[in-house]
DNA sequence: GCTGAAAACCTCAGGAC
DNA sequence: GTCCTGAGGTTTTCAGC
């Protein structure tokens, strides 16, 4: 289990992960040696998963959030896995979710535009069977994050 | 704006922000010295707006996505900031828009389990005046990246 | 724009306490 | 756990193409 030093650390990994050992342990009172075997554990123990670069969605001209809402009558184990391996394989897809409810699946599709979307959207419903598809359009993004509550 | 090696660099490291300049000048087919100025320019001109670690939900016991959709009756400017500035405060909301159709906000919410999320609906409904909320439990998530399609 | 090399810096691992 | 040390690698700068 982890202890409070550990989810600070955690904590400041996850919004800048630039920081170097030495400016964490300042900020959770070690000196290096133990801050740094600490986050080697946490990383190997899967606690962090990897790091990653965040990109501008405006300066790519990718301002348009999509969420689409997916009912299907397929309920097999092959037309699922078909359909796990498109979203996988398209990149505008950057959520998916099987979700409870009248809706099977929620997907969050980003595009640059309604044209792009709508090329999109061809591409999905030809490459998959479904049986109603919904759109519903962002029109702003008010809150994104990939920080975890700790 | 940016060419195909900006691009490729780009997508390098959305995907893995731990690759040196080293790693990445080799993929592109630059030195170092091009391929660090590169990504100096494409930090300073706002390309790339961060560097973060992704944790693991597993691991951290934070299972449970919830969509929550929301209606309102309040469309006036100090209802909207008390709106955005509670949605900021809490940090099991991870994504927040506003929406076009009969929806009007869209939010996803982390947490550990149901009862985690009774006590996050509670206190959102307690903080802001809401017409209509819905909310909808994902099964499993299929999908989650921070790449974006290049 | 690029190359190549040198300097500065940080990470990483070890030993001593 | 701290403190210190040093090797190794990375980042960064600089002259030259």
């Amino acid at each position: 289990m982890l202890d409070a030093i550990d989810k600070h650390i955690l904590a400041l990994l996850q919004r800048d992960a630039t920081l170097s050992v030495q400016s964490i342990a300042d900020q959770v009172n070690l000196t290096t040696s133990p801050c740094w075997r600490r986050i080697q554990t946490l990383e190997a123990e899967g606690y962090i998963q990897r790091r990653v670069a965040l990109l501008s969605r405006d300066k790519l001209d990718l301002g348009v959030d999509v969420f689409v809402f997916i009912r299907t009558d397929q309920h097999n184990d092959e037309w699922m896995n078909h359909f796990a391996r498109t979203l996988d394989a398209l990149p505008e897809v950057v959520e998916a979710y099987r979700m409870s409810g009248d809706v099977d699946y929620l997907l969050r599709v980003v595009v640059a535009d309604i044209k792009a979307y709508d090329r999109f959207y061809k591409r999905l419903v030809s490459e998959i069977k479904l049986a109603d598809v919904s759109s519903s359009f962002a029109m702003e993004s008010m809150k994104y994050t990939t920080a975890l509550p700790l």
